[in-house]
DNA sequence: CGTCTCCGCTTAAACGTTTAAACCCCGTTG
DNA sequence: CAACGGGGTTTAAACGTTTAAGCGGAGACG
C-alpha cells in the first residue's frame, strides 16, 4: 500500500503538502495541488486510518453490544436495528464494531476495555433498563454514548425510544373502535422499564374511555411463548359474558402464545378473542390470523441515534437531547370481527 | 489514559523496558518486572490498541458486511450467525466491524476502501455465490477472508458451509420413512447456488430410493413468502391420488407459504400434506402445526470460520481447507401423520 | 589480566499521519 | 530602501507503540 511519503516523493514535494491537499487545509498553489492530485491518482494512495486515528486520537468507530437473547426468545428488530445504525454511521465515515457481552448481563468490564484502549469512540446502548449499570458507568468516566431506551429519570443523558405507552393506547384505542369493551393486557414483569411504559399506555387508554380495568386482566409474564401461553388460558377459561374479547400483549411472542392458546381452546382469534402484538416482527403477516401489531420506527431510530452520537462526538450538545418516537399500528385479522372469507 | 511513558516514568524505566515487560519479551530482571507491573497497576494503564495496531500494521478487526434482505424476507439465522462470530473473535482478541453493503449486491468498493486504508485485517463473508465479486476481488488481490458458503468450485478458498444438499436427504429420508412416496420440492431459482445443493439432494435420496421424481414435482420459487403460497397451489388442486403428500421447501418462510396454501384449501398440513423448512428460525415452533425443519449448526459456523481466518492472519494455512457441516432435522407436527390431539 | 559472552537495560528509529513553526521569496508599504 | 506581510512550501515534532541496536557491567575462560 502507498504511504503519503510515497505520494510526496512521486510529486515531488514534502509530505506536509500532501496532507494539506488532502485536507483543503493550509495554502497550496492550484499547481501543486494538480500535482498532488495526480501522485494520488496514479498511486491509489488511502489516507490509514489507523495512522489518522492515533494522530487525532479517535477510532472512528462507534461501539455496539449484542446483548444475549434467551434461548426460546428471538428479537424481531435487532438485525434492523443495527443495520440501520451501520447505514447511518457510515454516511458519517464512521462504523460500527459489535461486541458480544459477557453472561452477566450489565456486565461493564467489556465496555471499560473499549474506553480505556480507544476501541471505539461512543457507544450506543439497546435493551436499557432502570438503574442500567452501563449508563451509569459512561456517565462517570464522561464517555460519550446514546441509548435506544430510557433508564432512571434522575440520569441525564442523550436517549431515543419507541413510545411504547402510546403505541398501547393506539392498540387499545383501536380495539375500543371496534367495540371492545374487556380488554386484558398481558404485561412484562415489574421490573421492566419498558414493559412499565407500555402498560401505563393500557391503563390510560382504559382510564381515557372511562372503562374500568378488571384486575384480573392484566397479567404478567416473561418475554416468553410457552408463559404466555399458560398467562391466556384463565382469560379463555371464564364465560363468554366474563371473557375479555381483546388483548394486546406486549410482544408479537407472546400475542402468538395467545393466538395458539385461543386456537386450542376452540376459540376464534379475531372474533372471539381480538389479539394485538408489539414489534411487528416480520412473521406477523404470515401468522394464521396475520397478526395486527404495533411497528417500530427502528430505522428512524438508528438514525438518530447516529446524528445524535455524532453530535456529541464533535462535542456539540445534540437537540433535542431525548427523542420519543411514535409507533404505528398495522392492523392485521387478528383484530378482525369476522372471519375474512 | 496513561500512556505507556507515564508508566515508564512511574516505574523509573524507559519505555522499552515497559514494552518488554507486558510482551514477555526482551529480558527483564524480576524485580524491575515487578515495578513495571505496580506501575501499570497504579496507573490502570491499557495499551493503545491504535498505536500498537499502526506499530504492527494490523487493526485486529475482521470485516463483515450486511447484506440487504429483501422487505418481505427475514434472514432467521443471520444475527445469531454474527453473535456466533463476534464472540469467536472475541476470544482471539479480534473484533468484529459491520459494514452496510451498499445498494448494487456484490459491489466490492466497500470492500476495497476497508482493505486499502487497513480498516480490517481480513473478512469474513456470507451470501456468497457462483462467482462471486467479493470472492474473486479478495483472491485477486491476496487479502485474507473466509466465506461462509462455497462458490466458483475452480476458486481456491477458504469456506464453512453447511451441507444443504444432505438436509434435504435427511428430510426425504425422514417422509420416506413415514410412507410418503410423492414428494414435490419447493426449490429456489437456478441462479442460487445454496439452491442448487438443496435441491441436489432431493435428487439424490428420491433416486436412491428408487422413486420417480415427475417434473411437476420440482417448482421453483424466489424466496418469498406469497410466491412460495402460489406456488403451492397447483399441488394441492391435484385429485388425492396424484397430489403430492409432502413438501420439502428449500427456506422456513416458503414453507409457512406451503402450510398456509394447504389450510387455506381445506386441507390439512401433516395428515393431508407434510411439510418442511430450512433454517429452524425461532418462530418454527410456535408455528400451527409446528414446522419441521432443518437447523443449521450456526454457532459451529461462526466458531470455524473465526478459527480458520485467524489462521490465515497468522500466515499459517487453515486445515482443513473447507469445512462443511451437516444440518440437523428438527421434527415436529407438520409431518405427522395424524392430528396431536 | 585481557577478552568474550551474556544479561539487563536504554537509545532511537520506525509505523503513517497531522500540524505548528520556520523558512524563503516576492511584493507592499512607510 | 529597509522593514514588513503573506503566500507557498518544508522541517520537525507529535500521537503511542514495538524492536533492532547499542552499551555498560559482571562473570567465565583462556
Amino acid at each position: 500500500m502507498p504511504t503519503i511519503k510515497d505520494v510526496a516523493k512521486e510529486a515531488s514535494v514534502s509530505v506536509a503538502t500532501v496532507s494539506y491537499v488532502l485536507n483543503n487545509s493550509g495554502s497550496v498553489s492550484a499547481g501543486t495541488r494538480q500535482r498532488v492530485l495526480r501522485a494520488v491518482e496514479k498511486l491509489g494512495y488511502r489516507p490509514s486510518v489507523l495512522a489518522k486515528g492515533l494522530q487525532a486520537n479517535e477510532s472512528r468507530m462507534i461501539g455496539y453490544s449484542w446483548h444475549p437473547v434467551l434461548p426460546n426468545q428471538f428479537d424481531p428488530i435487532l438485525d434492523k436495528f443495527i443495520k440501520s445504525v451501520a447505514d447511518a454511521a457510515g454516511r458519517h465515515d464512521y462504523h460500527v464494531l459489535t461486541f458480544p457481552c459477557p453472561k452477566p448481563y450489565n456486565e461493564i468490564s467489556v465496555y471499560r476495555e473499549m474506553v480505556e484502549r480507544d476501541r471505539v469512540d461512543g457507544f450506543i446502548l439497546s435493551n436499557t433498563n432502570l438503574d442500567d449499570r452501563r449508563i451509569r458507568y459512561l456517565l462517570d468516566v464522561g464517555f460519550p454514548f446514546v441509548a435506544f431506551g430510557r433508564s432512571n429519570p434522575e440520569w441525564n443523558f442523550h436517549w431515543v425510544d419507541v413510545d411504547g405507552s402510546n403505541g398501547v393506547e393506539l392498540a387499545v384505542a383501536h380495539l375500543l373502535e371496534l367495540g371492545h369493551q374487556r380488554i386484558a393486557c398481558l404485561a412484562w414483569p415489574e421490573d421492566s422499564l419498558t414493559g412499565q411504559y407500555r402498560l401505563a399506555g393500557y391503563g390510560k387508554a382504559m382510564a381515557s374511555a372511562g372503562l374500568r380495568v378488571d384486575q384480573g386482566w392484566i397479567t404478567r409474564s416473561q418475554n416468553d411463548y410457552e408463559e404466555a401461553y399458560r398467562a391466556a388460558q384463565p382469560w379463555l377459561a371464564l364465560p363468554s359474558n366474563q371473557r375479555p374479547t381483546a388483548v394486546v400483549a406486549l410482544s408479537d411472542l407472546m400475542a402468538i402464545g395467545v393466538m395458539n392458546a385461543t386456537a386450542d381452546a376452540g376459540l376464534e382469534v379475531g372474533p372471539d378473542l381480538a389479539v394485538v402484538g408489539f414489534d411487528d416482527a416480520p412473521i406477523t403477516d404470515y401468522l394464521r390470523p396475520p397478526l395486527t401489531s404495533l411497528r417500530q420506527p427502528i430505522a428512524g431510530v438508528g438514525e438518530r441515534l447516529v446524528s445524535m452520537l455524532i453530535d456529541l462526538l464533535h462535542g456539540e450538545t445534540p437537540s433535542p437531547a431525548q427523542v420519543l418516537l411514535k409507533p404505528r399500528l398495522i392492523v392485521r385479522d387478528s383484530t378482525a370481527l369476522s372471519v375474512r372469507s
